[in-house]
DNA sequence: CAGCATCCTCGGAGATACTG
DNA sequence: CAGTATCTCCGAGGATGCTG
């Protein structure tokens, strides 16, 4: 039988893994994850499947390159599923996974941050650059 | 009289910061805040002021250019502050803002999402490296 | 100890053109 | 429409040596 209940298994993974440490494949991850382009898609993403091109008019600026490997490496990461429904022209449907679902709070939190707190750096930012 | 509370102020700023906008100043805040030394430095300097050398021992891998560099980004933006003690040899201790402080809790998710998690990034990799 | 200046390199990322 | 391939370039970021 199984002797490790599923809070056990996070509490094991806590302890092994620690961002802090150089060679820990944690740090790479969190290297993806503390991505520009995530931090869009996530959230661009929580409301249900959208194709490449909405996702693209979504997230003004993003180049189409820049696009397609962000969400290849989030595919591959398991934080997303890519479907491809074969037709003329091709249409391909971007679907967040539970994993990915899961990291929405987080990523959506960061980008609130941005916009609540945007004033309050610009006055940080003029203090800074006029001391004296 | 003041007329619009703390709370309104904040919902005004969520109305005319849009992250998903390409000339809208947030997505270069995002960008600053999606930085990984970032992310490892707001948890590092959570328990209180922190030296420079300790820092870099704290975050492994980091280099001296690197971490000077992220800790003035994050100084003019208002996250943190610096305190030189001139001694010899000098002395200098950061410490996070409560506007630093503030981005704590959102910081050490991701950090902890990403130790918590990796296994399950793991499997998805293989699976994605492995499929036909 | 903290940090600036300099040099150098590697790859991130845009632009463009082409295919299914 | 979605994606790949190629070329190019700029700058992030490491290494080293010097200063207060």
């Amino acid at each position: 039988m199984a002797t490790t209940t599923a809070g056990q298994r996070r509490e094991q993974a806590k302890r092994d893994y620690d961002a802090f440490l150089a060679g820990c494949p944690t740090r790479e991850l969190l290297s993806t994850l503390t991505d520009k382009w995530v931090a869009l898609l996530i959230p661009a993403l929580a409301g249900g499947p959208q194709r490449h091109s909405e996702l693209a008019r979504r997230i003004a600026g993003v180049s189409q390159k820049m696009l397609t490997q962000t969400l290849r490496t989030m595919e591959r990461d398991g934080l997303l599923t890519r479907t491809v429904t074969t037709s003329v022209p091709a249409r391909v449907d971007y679907q967040l996974t539970p994993l990915g679902h899961d990291l929405f709070p987080v990523m959506v939190a960061i980008k609130t941050w941005a916009e609540t707190h945007m004033d309050r750096v610009f006055q940080a930012r003029t203090q800074f650059d006029t001391r004296t």
